[in-house]
RNA sequence: GGGCAGUUAGCUCAGUUGGUGGAGCAUCGCCCUUACAAGGCGGGGGCCACAGGUUCAAGUCCUGUACUGCCCACCA
């Protein structure tokens, strides 16, 4: 039964108490053949190596909330956790910790390292377990996934074996992105561009008949010596004596062809462009159609190659400055000049990415892209649907993915070489001896897998593919993808393209995406920056609810949220304040109250409430099911603050202390039944704190968790728009009441008199069938209802939909004061008199306007017109009494 | 260069289908009213970036401009 609350609320025990009990009772592991629709999300399988940052708590909160909305509905919920083994950027972890030891990998060698990372998985792995704990994630732990089981690993092998005789993966020579630090090739996503201050020079390139030269402009003046043609535009008349003839490289004097090609900018530098095939993608595209040579002048380490002669050996930048100086003692450095450049970088790193010519394993991206464009919003909707733009244009203009990585940890990439014919065999399974030749020592090949290639096959490798399971049966595809738009390419893109792949079906309903969370100046929190908000500090001071709120109440749709403590510390108040309430509610509710009809519920306030509760269990319920998170938090923010705490609770006081015991019972039955049903609407976003009061709710029978209550039904007969209206009336003469004294400065707590003259029988019934609510919380020594002729001329005033609210002022008030208050009040009404009536003779508004917009703006100046006279005839008795007093 | 957002109170942001603009924080005044001072009550504060257009009516729809941010892109 109902235990009573400590005075405060401590998050840090309830919530420790709230995991346990989720994990022990396992209300979050679905059984496939379960009742209700299915719903499934598959988490984004966090870096391994990396701690939870505030992007993942919002991630993880706006999912937590949507399937904990969806077991509210009855759904069949699965929510998958796992994490990523993130290849490059947790081997580098591990190098890192090597490094401090004196050692490198290939110190190691290949196994022992890649056994080394597996342990440090295992320790550290599983700390990111912990911190999605901390956020209240109700996954299920039982179907926990890791990239590198083996299970999603024979996923990959297989995906990859099938795609390659399908012939959508091959292995070929091409100009990939190189990081010389990771020493691995890159996707192209996965370089990351920044405007650099850099260098412009001009160089002059002799024709090889001695004739003329040609200045070329370039920011690389390094890859001089993989130079293997010069390329002009076809029609720059500058150029045309020399299309055809042949240059000289400058210092090493080899002989390369100009060609010309309408790909070049005429404006650009020169108009001259020096074409390095190796060491640049368009120089490469350039390469191939013209067939040039293809000169490497740059190794993978970044030094120069025996091809750049008596540059050779030295590292790229050692050699730039060289070689701009050798030119320069030549005569053939024509200027320089600064520049701002794009220059892309190693998105792990930030070292210069080197565009580097070698054999890389490819996924034929541009054949599978098509279905996948097509698949939203066909099949898959996206929100917010501003995102489909850049959804096709990237599609449209992908390239093939190279998915080949130089590094150790990941999915070793399942083909091998026979060492005696070449003959290259892809297959699951390592094969015993070469099919063409029957030779054994067949050696599989060094590369890894990009770690997005497995992150591709998460919604069905998760799920058990490529066996065929009950959960693939019956969750697959997934009902939403929660992510931010930073992996719209790197990850959606990929799952959207294997999914309709091996499954036939896109891998999610709908995607969503939401923003990035920035600092309160709208940078990116970064570790370098320092303004980084760690969740776990944040839930430690003000709890997990408080977080997660602010997370929601900030995730709009389409916009970047700007965090800072202040906001957490905020909503803390208004979890505290639901605390707070819930005190008050047990402490009247000893027991389980008696139930009671609620369609025909006995008081203003009561039906009012009621009606108010009805409307924001749908704005809810829509809020959550269309992705408006900042919706859904504000209606049951403003609800339970503004409505049921500010109002409610201070209406039913005097019915709690009432000696009728219907009333009471109203009262009690009423409370306990909002508070349980607000509970549940908070809970998707709060669950620690209302599953800690739920629990200490009296309940007909078993006291349930909250986590498995479902969510509240409608019910029609409690809305009531027109008891709605007269509460709201009341609580408008209540309000005037105390901004009059307030405005006099009155002590809220003195009690006056009061005088209220209704517009006619129905007001004055209403307001008498109100009186104890009036009294009590306008604080009132007594209260008249009826005409105010006797009342005293000194009196401040106020009118309320032309019901005059008069307060005797007797004492020590600032009489003057009230006389402003009016004027003040008058002005208000004259303005908004005029706008009214200007409208209302605007003939066309007349003609053109609904009739109901023309009706409610008659109303309205009628209203205020009425209000106006009675403010006048207010007014002008005051200021007699003001004279009276003076005199 | 292309694309996409944003511009609303001092600050951070809401504003569903056009019908007299809201919240939190901050600020000012009064109150320790027996759930809550992490509180209550009340107040002040906005030509909704700018310029046009559509409309009886525009923060909302359209066009343009300015500034800010993000994404994409092969200007060497």
């Amino acid at each position: 039964m109902a235990e009573p609350l400590p005075k405060g609320y401590e998050p840090k025990d309830v919530e420790a108490r709230w995991r346990k009990h989720w994990e022990e009772t396992r209300v979050f592991t679905p059984d496939p053949g379960g009742p209700g629709e299915a719903f499934s999300i598959v988490i984004p399988p966090p870096n391994v190596t990396g701690a939870l940052h505030i992007g993942h708590a919002l991630n993880l909160t706006l999912i937590d909330a949507l399937c904990r909305h969806a077991r509210q509905k009855g759904k069949n919920v699965l929510w998958i956790p796992g994490t990523d083994h993130a290849g490059i950027a947790t081997q580098n972890v591990v190098e890192r910790a090597l490094a401090h030891e004196g050692k490198n990998r290939r110190d190691l060698g290949r196994e022992a390292f890649v056994e080394r990372v597996w342990t440090w998985k295992e320790d550290y792995g599983n700390r990111i377990l912990d911190q999605i704990k901390a956020l209240g994630a109700s996954v299920d732990w039982s179907r926990l996934r890791f990239t590198m089981d083996e299970g999603l690993s024979a996923a990959v092998r297989k995906v990859f074996v099938r795609l390659y005789d399908e012939g959508l993966i091959y292995k070929g020579k091409y100009i990939i992105n190189w990081c010389s630090r990771c020493h691995t090739a890159l996707a192209d996503d996965e370089v990351e561009h920044e405007q650099r201050r850099g260098r412009l020079w001009r160089v002059r390139y002799h024709l090889a008949d001695g004739s003329d030269s040609i200045v070329v402009a370039t920011t690389r003046p390094e890859t001089i010596p993989g130079d293997t043609a010069v390329c002009v535009h076809p029609d720059d008349e500058h150029y045309q004596r020399v299309i055809g003839k042949t240059v000289l490289v400058p210092v090493l004097g080899r002989e390369i062809p100009v060609i010309a090609d309408a790909y070049v900018d005429r404006e650009f530098g020169t108009g001259a462009l020096k074409v390095t095939p190796c060491h640049d993608h368009n120089d490469w595209m350039l390469g191939n159609k013209h067939h040039l040579q293809f000169i490497q002048a740059i190794d993978e380490n970044g030094l120069m190659t025996s091809e750049a002669g008596p540059y050779a050996g030295l590292a790229k930048d050692a050699c730039r400055k060289k070689i701009v100086a050798d030119i320069e003692a030549a005569g053939d450095l024509a200027g320089s000049e600064d520049m701002e450049h794009a220059v892309g970088h190693c998105y792990r790193c930030r070292t210069v990415v080197e565009p580097h010519v070698s054999e890389q394993w490819f996924v034929a991206a541009t054949k599978l892209a098509p279905a996948a464009r097509a698949a939203i919003p066909e099949l898959t909707r996206i929100y917010p649907e501003s995102w489909i733009k850049t959804w096709n244009h990237w599609l449209d203009n992908i390239r093939d993915w190279c998915i080949s990585r130089q590094i150790w940890w990941g999915h070793r990439i399942p083909a091998w070489t026979c060492p005696a014919c070449g003959q290259l065999t892809v297959a699951e399974d390592a094969p015993s001896a070469c099919k063409t030749c029957g030779a054994n020592g067949l050696i599989q090949e060094d590369d890894v897998l990009d770690t997005w290639f497995s992150s591709a096959l998460w919604p069905f490798s998760t799920m058990g593919w490529p066996e065929k399971t009950e959960d693939l049966e019956h969750w697959y595809p997934t009902s939403v993808l929660v992510t931010g738009f930073d992996i719209l390419f790197f990850w959606v893109a990929r799952m959207m393209m294997m999914g309709l792949h091996f499954m036939s079906k896109p891998p999610f309903r709908h995607v969503y995406l939401h923003a990035l969370v920035r600092d309160a100046e709208g940078r990116k929190m970064s570790k370098s920056t320092g303004n980084v908000i760690d969740p776990l500090v944040m839930i430690d001071k003000y709890g997990c609810d408080a977080l997660r709120f602010t997370l929601t109440a900030f995730a709009a749709m389409g916009r970047d949220i700007r965090l800072s403590e202040e906001r957490i510390e905020g909503y803390r108040h208004f979890v505290n304040k639901l605390w707070n309430a819930a005190r008050f509610a047990l402490i009247h509710l000893e027991d389980m109250p008696a139930e009671i009809t609620l369609d025909n519920v006995s008081g203003l306030h009561n039906q009012w409430l009621l009606h108010r509760l009805e409307a924001v269990k749908k704005g809810m319920d829509g809020a959550f099911a269309e992705y408006r998170f900042n919706d859904a938090a504000q209606l049951g923010y403003k609800f339970l603050w503004n409505e049921f705490c500010d109002w409610h609770l201070e209406l039913i006081k005097p019915d709690l202390q009432s000696q009728d015991t219907e009333r009471v019972k109203t009262a009690k039955y009423v409370l306990w039944l909002t508070l349980r049903e607000t509970l549940v609407l908070l809970h998707p976003i709060m669950p620690f704190v209302t599953a800690e009061i739920w629990q200490s709710l009296p309940a007909a029978g078993q006291v349930t968790d909250i986590a498995t209550e479902a969510w509240p039904t409608a019910r029609p007969g409690c809305v009531r728009e027109n008891e709605a209206r007269r509460m709201e009336f009341i609580q408008e003469i209540i309000v005037a009441t105390r901004t009059i004294k307030a405005e006099l400065n009155i002590a809220p707590t003195r009690k006056t008199a009061l005088l209220i003259h209704p517009v006619d029988e129905r007001q004055a019934a209403l307001l008498e069938a109100c009186r104890e609510m009036i009294i009590a919380l306008a604080r009132l020594e007594s209260l008249r209802i009826d005409s105010p002729a006797d009342a005293p001329k000194a009196s401040a005033s106020a009118v309320v939909q032309g019901c005059q609210v008069i307060m005797p002022l007797r004492g020590a008030v600032d009489l003057a004061s009230e006389l402003s208050r009016l004027d003040k009040e008058l002005l208000k009404v004259e303005k908004d008199l005029t706008a009214a009536d200007k409208k209302l003779h605007n003939e066309s508004f007349i003609e053109r306007a609904p009739e109901e917009v023309v009706r409610r703006e008659r109303d309205n100046a009628a209203r205020l017109r009425d209000a106006r006279e009675k403010l006048l005839a207010l007014r002008q008795r005051f200021a007699e009494a003001l004279m009276d007093g003076e005199e």
